[in-house]
DNA sequence: TATAGAAAGTCAACATGTTTACTATCAATA
DNA sequence: TATTGATAGTAAACATGTTGACTTTCTATA
């Protein structure tokens, strides 16, 4: 299944549909164990961001540009983190433009549970790579990055 | 930016961080390249797919295992196919529950002309690579598939 | 041969990504 | 200072992914 498909693509295109292929399966299992915790993929890494900046909180355009994410998708993820009590909105007093998303304690409460679950599953994936392999693989994946960012 | 919310992961996550964005980088540019001809990735997919398949037809179920998507997700994806003409359903009249999906002149035509673009973008991508680097990143990736499943 | 269960799809509800348009505010400058 | 352009963010429209419910049709078997 799938052999006849495959047969006729290029070395090159390998590579790059394994790149997805495996993106892919890693995003879908993470995601089952942010669910858990009531977190989507893309919460659980605003929720990241902000638990790594100053006072726990960030402006939305700061957030957006760290994700690699347009900031017209921000809208939608703080709004429903913020329904399930993740984070607050506030608005910055120096400037009447922005909106400052700062994560709450069920918010960080929430990031320590799901912590070494999701350690534990990194760790595994990473079965059978040394340290040295890690490395290299982590300087190609930046390379195709940097790759395509000049096309 | 961004430095504090890289400077405290582990070496396993900046290794699986930078997988997702690498992928996600890849699909956004040939996304690009798919939509000056009217297919978005998915489609493109599924179009290749049946291109690659006997008489140019399969059933939806065939489809979405090989693209790892489930089935739900393959109805919306080819009614708006069918709607610009890449694709015909019929049904199969030795099994009434199945729908058969096949690529028509305009959809091989449309491959045909994504071809080239595509393949000098896969190209470009993987400038710098050596081919014994670019077999080792494959058989890396698919060691992740490989690990990701067993979990 | 009824009937229960499996298989193939569709549909609905939701979250997300993408693009475009829009509002509100701020900043620069004529 | 009034105007113009840049910034920050939201909103709408669409495509996709995910899950679960549902319909239709087969298939196995009691």
């Amino acid at each position: 299944m799938g052999i006849s498909y495959r047969s006729d693509l290029s070395a090159d295109e390998n590579v790059l549909m394994a790149l997805v292929r495996a993106a892919e399966t890693f995003k879908r299992v993470v995601s089952n164990i942010f669910r858990k915790h009531g977190l989507s993929f893309p919460q659980y890494n605003m929720l990241r961001v902000l638990d790594a900046s100053k006072d726990g909180q960030s402006r939305i355009t700061h957030v957006s540009r760290i994700m690699l994410v347009p900031v017209a998708n921000m809208t939608g993820i703080a709004r429903r983190l913020e329904k399930n009590g993740f984070i607050v909105r506030k608005s910055d007093p120096t400037d009447e433009r922005v909106t400052i998303l700062e994560i709450t304690a069920k918010g960080k409460r929430t990031l320590t549970y799901i912590e070494k679950e999701r350690d534990d599953y990194m760790h595994s994936m990473l079965k059978g790579f040394a340290e040295h392999e890690k490395h290299t693989l982590l300087e190609n994946l930046k390379l195709l990055i940097k790759n395509s960012r000049k096309i």
